[in-house]
DNA sequence: ATTAGCACTCAAACAAAACGAGTGCTAACA
DNA sequence: TGTTAGCACTCGTTTTGTTTGAGTGCTAAT
């Protein structure tokens, strides 16, 4: 059977009208709703068609139609077009981001805050995050008699404090040698360079200081690790009990927990990356989500840039009845703030 | 009307028995619950005496009891013995912690987390905070060629980095210069001492590199607001959802976004630790607590002590229903550790 | 002072009935 | 041949009524 243009027009109006009523929409609504002019009965007829196709279903006999995940695809796919009005309201946004830009976390926590206040939608940031980084500075200094500070600066300026007990208090001078040797050394280094071939040298050559370095390389470990770790901030995680299509709330509060632990978010926002297509947008609709207990709900993603070419993603986890064409627009437009934002903001 | 023994042991009856099964409780079943050999009669006379007295009440006319605020805070002061057991399990906790602790950060929020499985309610911690915070190192140094960093590190080993353009290169004999005249002014300054005479003074000794201080200046009082914001972990916050005597989910949902919030905590965190009396353990019934929206719920904090006299709090929120016995000796055992930790893991 | 007994109350559980939105199908129509 | 009016039918929802039983307060007997 083919997808005639009449047929497009009627899933489109089914699916607009559910997205803002929640309710299964039945022939006589669309007969008026639609400049159509076809009576219920011919709408009855082409529902029927639509639903063997796969596009939408009854819940129960004599209820109306529903779109099915099929159905949104379709609707995300083709039938929605592009809605390029609020732009006011996302300057407000740029505004309110740009006065309190001062450490990335927190910027990235309010960006998660206003996107979540303003779609009333759960949402999730990840801080950009880079592969096979590298160590652009290391600084070991005396803070007290007992206490040694090592400061290691990696890539994408992730800064790692260690502080460790000092077995013995050093002159400046064998700080500043120390220095040398480690920064000669670790520079430019990523995980992979850092075998034990390299910590034997080293601490052969630190003679008697041997002993400090074996927090440096642990300093140097760790701030890579947090450097590659997928740091995610979720904001507005509540808005999902406000959805009672969800059914029982045990499923959603298990749902919350998963927000809760963000070891799932990775999975998704993993995947989100992988599949990236030049807009940058990603959708999933139910059960395409590679998280299972996502299966009644729909994601959207963004991928923004930061200039070093590490890249972040911004995702808004709603109903599958959600409106698609302004989150769409909204994440859109939001991603494109930031690779302004940070593009200028060389720091 | 007086508060004999025996109603003492039947109000004491009807609570333990609510606090398990959540339902209202009968005067049948206290007469065969108790050890008391009196019948459901004689007891239901005593029920209207508590009745009257506002210890318990009947949620309509023909159910059981219940407590009420005033009869859960007689339980918590007099009717309720310590509860000793248990001890196992916190023994393991503690192993559990222990492994972790890399960052004070990273371990607050573990014990958040172990505490809200092992109990099954919401809990909150709070990194220990200071007040008069003093400078105990500043590090000034050079990491490329146009990025400068300094390294700040606070009373209670707050650790902040800010980095900076650098306008000028400078050589490692000038940034020595420049960190000793850094570190010989605010080594020991509090927020108070750091005014804009201290400022002028150092500019003017700086002189040409007097632009590079305002970055340090600036971190310097970031690192300080810092180490003494209270900065608050909460877990298990989706156990509130497992309550359905709270009733309505709207209002449940509502006291969620507090918790993402985070605001209205740090207000009754506050209440908590000016309250504190000898035991270190506070406890709120329903309105008793200064966040309006805790009505229906229950708290209970205990203080514990790092090592300089700084305080942190943990926080156990449930319904009214809680194990008060469990929930208040896991607290006590729970601090106690942290205090060992935290007096022997001098770092 | 305690208890047995009894009439009474009321939420909760269950059942039956009424409602109504929406359907599929058929037959008539343009 | 596509469209539409009409109608019988379905089935979830809402309403109304009925039963049940846990629990009470009161009274009178012990």
């Amino acid at each position: 059977m083919e997808l005639d243009d009449r047929k497009r027009k009627i899933l489109q109006a089914i699916i607009t009208n559910y997205l803002e009523t929640g309710e299964p929409v039945g022939s006589r609504t669309i007969s008026k709703y639609t400049d159509l002019n076809l009576s219920s009965a011919t709408i009855r007829n082409e529902m029927a068609d639509l639903e063997e196709m796969g596009y939408i279903i009854q819940p129960h006999t004599s209820a109306g139609r529903v779109p099915t995940d099929a159905g949104y695809r379709l609707y995300v796919d083709q039938l929605m077009l592009e809605k390029d009005s609020e732009v006011e309201e996302i300057k407000e946004t740029r505004n309110a981001l740009i006065e309190r830009v001062d450490r990335l976390e927190e910027m990235l926590k309010q960006v998660a805050k206003i996107l979540a206040s303003n779609t009333n939608y759960a949402t999730m940031v990840t801080a950009p995050h880079y592969q096979n980084t590298k160590v652009k500075f290391v600084q070991l200094s005396q803070v007290s008699e007992e206490q040694m500070l090592a400061v290691i600066v990696v890539e994408g300026n992730v800064i790692k404090n260690k502080m460790m007990r000092a077995e013995q208090t050093l002159t400046n001078d064998e700080i500043l040698k120390l220095n040398i040797l480690i920064n000669t050394f670790l520079q430019g280094a990523s995980l992979a360079d850092i075998n034990l071939e390299m910590m034997h040298t080293m601490q052969q050559q630190a003679g008697k200081y041997a002993g400090v370095l074996e927090g440096v390389f642990q300093g140097v470990i760790e701030a890579i690790h947090e450097a590659e770790e997928l740091e995610i901030y979720t904001s507005g995680t509540t808005n999902i009990l406000k959805y009672p299509e969800l059914g029982d709330i045990s499923k959603t509060s298990e749902l919350l927990e998963a927000f809760e632990e963000k070891k799932v978010l990775t999975e998704l926002l993993d995947d989100a990356m992988s599949k990236e297509d030049n807009t940058g947008i990603q959708i999933y609709i139910g059960d395409e989500s590679p998280v299972k207990d996502m299966k009644d709900l729909s994601v959207v993603t963004a991928t923004y840039q930061l200039q070093e070419g590490a890249k972040g993603t911004i995702g808004i986890i709603g109903p599958k009845r959600m409106d698609y064409k302004k989150v769409v627009s909204t994440l859109k437009n939001l991603t494109e703030e930031l690779d302004l934002i940070f593009s200028t903001k060389k720091e």
